[in-house]
DNA sequence: TGTACATCAGTGAACGCGCGTTCACTGATGTAC
DNA sequence: TGTACATCAGTGAACGCGCGTTCACTGATGTAC
């Protein structure tokens, strides 16, 4: 049976993408090493290379899963007949528990790189589009002025802007917001950004 | 002389770090090999463990050196005369500047981690003060009512917003605002942040 | 249902190399007389 | 000023190891008859 040959490599291969995230949930993404990875996953060494091209290849399949539980969790925060400060609100306070619940897989989202030269697959790109997507409707109710280009760059602004507290409080040596005021701190800013986001 | 065993060594100490500055400047801090190093500083390769103990302390050394040169950069940048926000708005842009002039060598100060358990020596965790050393006085006169502590928080929170701003647009995949927009939108997100920053 | 054969997913020992670090040595510098 | 000696900064060949990747092989699965 065809189906049968391919179900055993799409277990394979669920099976190494599990072990994977489990060995950078537990000592980060410099901590992940092929050998451990096909031991964790039950395969043998050579294994992980009938099923991807690379190590890096794998570790981009576990970057796109988190950013879809990533995607999950912030879809599943917004607030039903919320205010669009509200939705914004809900969505940094989630985006803030997610970084704090999965340190390691968070940050192996942003710190992964790919070796000089070659460059990130088209549908690996499309993923990181989660971490805006949900942004940009409540902003686009704040500011109806504001042409579709417009509100995507403010929505990457606000983003970005989040994600640099939240990445300087768990990353950050000596200047960044401990961890137990990075909520209320995270709040402040949307607070802010919200009242009054135009350029001066 | 005494005085003269010890000039020569500040001597090789110096084309070390000039050495290393340089190569990360060029190839990036995981282009930095010890060999490349000390080849451009003209010693042999065990010359370096003459010096620093380590790779690691030499790389620490240069992101003292970029801090030092950002720490100048922005107080440098500092308008005479003007209002607290013009302040803000003048360090934000000398911020974006000096990342802009300097990505690789600004990447490596955030970058940079040492191994697994040991941390970062206090002289250098004093060095990233910094960051946020030249926002508090503006900040101070914008909300006279904080205290230092929180003062100090909101500085943090506030370089951080700034901070992810460009480093999300200097590295993001698919997520960043482009070059040509960082330098309004972080004016955009200090105007937004220093018209309205406190808790709801 | 049984037998012979073909395929190929998966194996794991071996390869290869990059690279930080060490350490026995040396020659230049400085000291003693 | 010259000679013998001591020190030690700096040398660079060698070590060692971590680790991604390969590839000749094998045994399980499926096919043909």
């Amino acid at each position: 049976m065809r189906n049968n040959a391919e179900s055993r490599k799409d277990d394979l291969r669920n099976r190494l993408i599990d072990a994977a995230e489990a060995l950078i949930a537990e000592k980060g993404l410099s901590g992940l090493k092929a050998r451990d990875v096909t031991t964790a996953a039950g395969c043998a060494l050579g294994g992980l290379y009938t099923v991807f091209e690379d190590l890096d290849l794998l570790v981009l399949h576990v970057n796109a899963r988190s950013l879809a539980r990533l995607g999950a969790a912030l879809r599943t925060a917004i607030p039903t007949g919320a205010t669009a400060v509200g939705v914004l609100q809900a969505l940094a306070q989630a985006y803030v528990g997610f970084a704090k619940d999965n340190p390691r897989l968070w940050t192996a989202i942003f710190a992964h790189r790919l070796p000089e030269g070659r460059d990130i697959p088209d549908w690996h790109r499309q993923n990181h589009a989660v971490l805006i997507a949900e942004i940009i409707q409540p902003i686009a109710a704040l500011r109806p002025d504001l042409a579709p280009d417009a509100l995507r760059i403010r929505a990457q602004t606000m983003f970005a802007a989040v994600h640099g507290v939240v990445q300087l409080s768990m990353h950050g040596r000596y200047v960044g917001v401990p961890d137990h005021l990075l909520g209320s701190e995270v709040a402040a800013l949307v607070t802010a950004m919200t009242r009054a986001f135009d350029p001066a």
